[in-house]
DNA sequence: CATGCTGTATTAATGATTTAATACAGTAAA
DNA sequence: TTTACTGTATTAAATCATTAATACAGCATG
């Protein structure tokens, strides 16, 4: 039995999934582990629990996990070593500069546009995107 | 025959509707309402388009725009009079402050996780929020 | 009050998504 | 090579979301 020595960046992930049906599981990974990489906790090249053992952690099906790992490898959030695991790639590899800035142009509007919505004025949403700066700005 | 005259502020609008399955027909609605409202081309008690009026121009089923106005009328971002027709609301009536504010932190830190994941450092990201501030200060 | 416009409600059909069960395939270590 | 771990692929079941068909109900105008 091969028992590695792991010291898997998966150690310190605290998911929280709803399984009530809301929101789908897959997308949920995606988004925890996309934010947990944006605060630091996972770094580059931190190895990712297994599909099976992150299934089983939270109790629910290895193919939820491999779909949600799948989609961050195509985004260029994680990548694979077939047979050996799954781990933090660099960031922002996978696409032109230009690309990058319109995704989170398209966010950006979404956000800017429900804020408005909701009677926010310039200063208030500078002040959410200042504050909301801070927390990934630890790095 | 009650031909009323109108001044529906609908008459501006410019929606693009993919109806090829990618986006549900009525989250465009919602998406491409907001964003009228927040540039300014929607302005408060215009009336919008009749469900029938907007189902018969876009080819949709008038139930879809049905439900596009009912979410937005639950979000505060329209309002009806039985019998008369659907009209913009005032803005921010809806929510508590802290409320409103959670909504857009939300947003904003998916925006901003997002950026961070593709490699844009802090100055990127305000130049990005300013960009998009100015799209929507106009009025 | 009748007409023709508003939005509403109910139900059904469709289609897509999500999750699960299960079997396959690659790698490392003993 | 065997074992026990990795991720992968295929298929099917179940669930959910979306859209549509159709009938109902309220209001303004003439």
């Amino acid at each position: 039995m091969a028992k590695r020595e792991i010291a898997r960046g998966g150690d310190a992930l605290h998911l929280r999934l709803d399984t009530t049906g809301g929101v789908p599981i897959y997308l949920q990974l995606i988004e925890q582990i996309k934010y947990h990489i944006a605060t630091g906790i996972l770094k580059a090249d931190d190895e990712m629990p297994s599909v099976r053992a992150l299934a089983s952690a939270q109790l629910i099906n290895p193919n939820t996990v491999a779909r949600a790992y799948l989609e961050l490898e195509r985004e260029g959030v994680l990548y694979k070593r077939r047979g050996m695991g799954t781990y933090v790639a660099e960031k922002g590899v996978s696409m032109s500069a230009e690309e990058r800035l319109n995704i989170v142009r398209r966010l950006m509007e979404k956000a800017l546009v429900e804020g408005m919505q909701l009677g926010l004025d310039a200063a208030s949403l500078r002040r959410v995107f200042e504050e909301t700066v801070e927390k990934f700005s630890s790095r």
